[in-house]
DNA sequence: GACACTGCTGCCATAAACTGTCAGCAGGAA
DNA sequence: TTCCTGCTGACAGTTTATGGCAGCAGTGTC
């Protein structure tokens, strides 16, 4: 009775495990089911709203993403949830914060009444809202942060002094307005902070830095007076 | 095929609805399935995680919080959600940060290795944390917004001087390092601004306050000079 | 254009599961 | 005690899921 949910879930994993295309046979295979079923399955996801595409001749494509099995919360830790969400709407660069509003309007939609006031309730974050439009993509550096990834900065500083470099980008630090990226400078052979506005242009090199992020950031920790949080 | 699963959530839903004990009958007959098989929803839905507690002699109750159905979040949505709840853990009053970091455990736990690194990923963030305790139950108070109860504050102001006032709250401000209560202030017949952690003392007064909280909210924007977000 | 490959749907017999009825045990309340 | 209730096991009937088969349509290759 709850077999057929697992192999749903196992199914999405695995089509998540490939980037290319599978085929149907392939995935019946892996999930020890018969092609039949697998093609319901696939039907079954889809109606949950699973992003997967099928193309005959081609295979099965899972978009990035991940589905969420259900799951319990209690009333607080959705309102964290609810608040979170809401502040990311608010603060973070524009491209994840409407992702936020997308993601809290994805539970507000599943809510029960008495709950749904809950989104829209009388929360307010304050400072005036930010109008430093970033040039560059901060998911990306996001990812270049979580792969270790160079990268190759077109940066122009407070005296607007333009330079290029190479950084090994180890953490991102949401300040009240701007955010800023901690980094180690190739060119400087030191730490270097770089805030997110003022990256002209970048690129991400796909070679991976020598050192590992997690080292790097305690590394820099050790070399700041003020301890700062998480 | 899908019977199963939405009748769950109705047996949720329907548990919710009451606050005293439902014993199992009432709730085999609400759901409309024998009460053989109500015991076996039930002990579905715990082992899902739902905390529905059952005496014998009693009835069932549910503990506050909703479960959610499982649900498709893009990577951008999903690192909306671990961002958001990561601030909330570390900006928010200690109750509701503790339940912002349950709700991320609760995430992180079912996510799949390669993402899971999204949840220790190296986001910062910056200024000192707040060490100003609040005396007073924040999740009270923004309970009290939600049912538009009437608070009784014993507040103590900048300049120390304390006062008991009976206002009716309608907002929490959430600013870099304090929270604060909009409310309208029957004392001064004004609205107020009162900061979370200068309250010594507070009840909520069980009577409604007369008028609706969206409408209060919608004419302190008014008055105010330059328009807060959200 | 022919062919192989694949997604997708309908049909149907079989296998698995869910469900209801019945019975019995245990704990709390009056 | 007696009643109410939660909880579990067993078993038959019902529903649902599954697998195999056939067929159609779209894609890429030769």
């Amino acid at each position: 009775m709850v077999a057929r949910s697992e192999r749903l879930l196992a199914l999405l994993q695995t089509l998540r495990r490939y980037r290319r295309p599978v085929t149907g046979t392939v995935l019946a295979g892996e999930t020890g089911v018969s092609l039949r079923t697998l093609y319901r399955d696939i039907a079954s996801l889809q109606a949950q709203g699973a992003m997967i595409e099928g193309e005959a001749g081609i295979g099965y494509v899972l978009k990035p993403g991940f589905m969420l099995p259900p799951m319990m919360f209690s009333e607080e830790e959705l309102e964290a949830l609810v608040l979170g969400s809401r502040w990311v709407a608010r603060a973070a660069e524009p491209r994840l914060a409407s992702a936020g509003a997308d993601a809290l309007a994805k539970i507000a939609a599943v809510l029960p009444p008495d709950m749904r006031d809950m989104v829209d309730s009388a929360t307010l974050f304050v400072g005036r809202k930010r109008q430093d439009e970033d040039k560059a993509d901060v998911s990306a550096i996001r990812k270049a942060i979580r792969l270790e990834r160079i990268l190759e900065l077109h940066y122009g500083d407070e005296q607007g002094r333009v330079s290029r470099r190479r950084v090994w980008p180890f953490a991102l630090g949401y300040f009240e307005h701007v955010r800023i990226i901690m980094a180690w400078c190739e060119l400087r052979q030191d730490f270097r902070h770089f805030r997110t506005d003022r990256i002209i242009d970048m690129a991400i090199d796909e070679t991976r830095y020598p050192r590992r992020r997690t080292a790097l950031l305690k590394e820099w920790r050790a070399t700041q007076d003020t301890p700062i949080e998480q």
